[in-house]
RNA sequence: GCGAGCGUAGUUCAAUGGUAGAACAAUAGCCUUCCAAGCUAUAUAUGUGGGUUCGAUUCCCAUCGCUCGCUCCA
């Protein structure tokens, strides 16, 4: 279950519900994906769970939401303009391209077989349009290649009406774009992608400290989401792998059937993006601290995690395959707090109009707490396995011994166990088992 | 962007220079006292454009798109 695991992973993304390809019904668009009514709650909850961990549960980080169009020289003082931006030359030869600034004296010559390069294209990883509808090159300005920037220039807004203390961070969940030259892996590596960022301020002295100490606290993130640990390690970069304002850095990879690879990575960015903008800005990027009385450059330390990747990695870990008798039972084991659905509420009859009725109170009554549904399209043990795949924790059947007892069934998806729940009490009940 | 491969229902596969089939999935109904049961009915496909031809899903060309590989890093 490894080689085809991602084919299946895409196959019931579809068939639910959860991701669809973009624009399919025009033949679809490279590395574009859309989110469909599961896959959406999925994602929400992820970065739910996210903004509760990184923003609502501490009293030391804010959370922004920052525009995707900003001022151009925001790329000029962050690095952009100069590292995305190339002209690319192709081997007719042996078939490999190179950014001319990577090459040396000869820049016609192919550095690995000597054959002659195509002339210098335009290369450039940045998507780019125009502010205004007339299209003047005045007027360009660039989608942002990263929500970090997004935070950097909103410093001093924060400064001046939070008044926060050292150590302190801004968060945020948003989309960015790269025209990557190598986009695939499903949902992996895509042109268009969100991102949750921290830039978490904080003394340069023990920056190493807190580096570390946030690199502990994103993998457990993830583990006490229910990632199998075994699937997630730690890789700490080498220091020529380095970007060029990191002085430290480590991914937490997960392993996908095309090997480990970068969820989220957290970086130590030292003072180097205050210093680019107040260099090119002009503004003072300094924090007072009031008990030495002395102005500092606060380090940076930036978790940085894809909310795709980590969508991609909780659908693939969740994947589970069981025998039952002489079928196949597709299921998602999902946490519960990341699942679309907490409870399926379904008849086990449809053509008993007072079991139908039941069912679709109890539905009703469990929306107001928590994502419920009502399903009566199928027969029972199809219902079963249909919100089994969709990662339904709960499934609660009303019967004929219901109009009796007035009690239901709850059926748990990764055990199929069933217990008898009072009607009355269902609702506590089911909040006690998503909640604990 | 470059190279290689591939385009038939939702999916997996057929077939044919002359009405495009099946299985599973889906929808509706009947039936059914708990794990993809049964019966009946229904809907859905040759990516697009051009050429050859009496006739093209099939042959040819182009185009669009997908997959895989290549330096990216959420």
């Amino acid at each position: 279950m490894t080689d085809n695991l991602m084919d299946k992973v895409i196959s019931l993304c579809k068939r639910r519900g959860f991701i669809f390809q973009s624009s399919e019904i025009y033949g679809g668009l490279s590395s574009t994906w859309d989110y469909g009514p599961y896959g959406v709650e999925l994602k929400n909850n992820i970065k739910a769970a996210w903004w509760r961990s990184c923003v609502q549960e501490r009293d030391d980080i804010f959370g922004v939401d920052t525009a995707i169009l900003m001022h151009p020289k925001v790329w000029e003082a962050s690095g952009h303009i100069q590292n995305f931006f190339d002209l690319k030359r192709d081997c007719s030869s042996c078939k490999q391209w190179f950014k001319e600034a990577d090459l040396g004296g000869d820049k016609n010559k192919c550095p690995e077989c000597g054959a002659k390069l195509t002339e210098g294209k335009p290369f450039n990883l940045m998507f780019k349009t125009h502010q205004g509808p007339v299209e003047e090159s005045a007027n360009i300005v660039y989608l942002r290649p990263e929500t970090a920037q997004g935070m950097f220039v909103n410093f001093l807004n924060i400064l001046d009406s939070r008044h926060p203390k050292l150590p302190f961070g801004l968060a945020q969940i948003g989309k960015a774009f790269r025209n990557e030259i190598t986009p695939g892996n499903f949902t992996f590596r895509t042109r268009e992608f969100e991102q949750m960022e921290i830039e978490y301020f904080t003394y340069p002295q023990g920056s190493d400290e807190m580096y570390e100490k946030w690199v502990e606290e994103r993998f457990n993130w993830y583990l006490n989401l229910g990632i199998n640990p075994q699937n997630l390690r730690k890789r700490q970069h080498q220091k020529d792998e380095l970007a060029h304002y990191a002085l430290a850095c480590t991914d937490i990879e997960y392993q996908f059937p095309f090997g480990f690879s970068e969820l989220e990575g957290i970086a130590n960015r030292t003072d180097f993006d205050l210093k680019q903008h107040e260099k090119f800005s002009g503004k003072e990027m300094t924090y007072f601290d009031d008990t030495k009385k002395e102005k500092i450059y606060p380090h940076i330390i930036e978790p940085s995690g894809g909310v795709d990747r980590a969508t991609l990695a909780f659908l693939m870990d969740a994947y589970s395959e069981e025998k039952v008798k002489e079928e196949t039972r597709v299921l998602l084991k999902l946490h519960k707090n990341l699942a679309p659905v907490k409870a399926a509420v379904l008849p086990l009859l449809k053509n008993r109009p007072q079991i139908v009725e039941i069912a679709k109170k109890i539905s009703w009554d469990l929306k107001k707490s928590f994502a419920a549904v009502y399903d009566d399209t199928a027969s029972i043990g199809k219902l079963y396995r249909r919100q089994d795949e969709a990662g339904t924790p709960f499934c609660v059947t009303v019967d004929v011994q219901s109009l009796e007892d007035l009690q239901v069934t709850v059926r748990e998806r990764d055990t199929m166990e069933q217990v008898r729940v009072e009607i009355d009490n269902l609702k506590r009940y089911l909040l006690e088992k998503l909640t604990n």
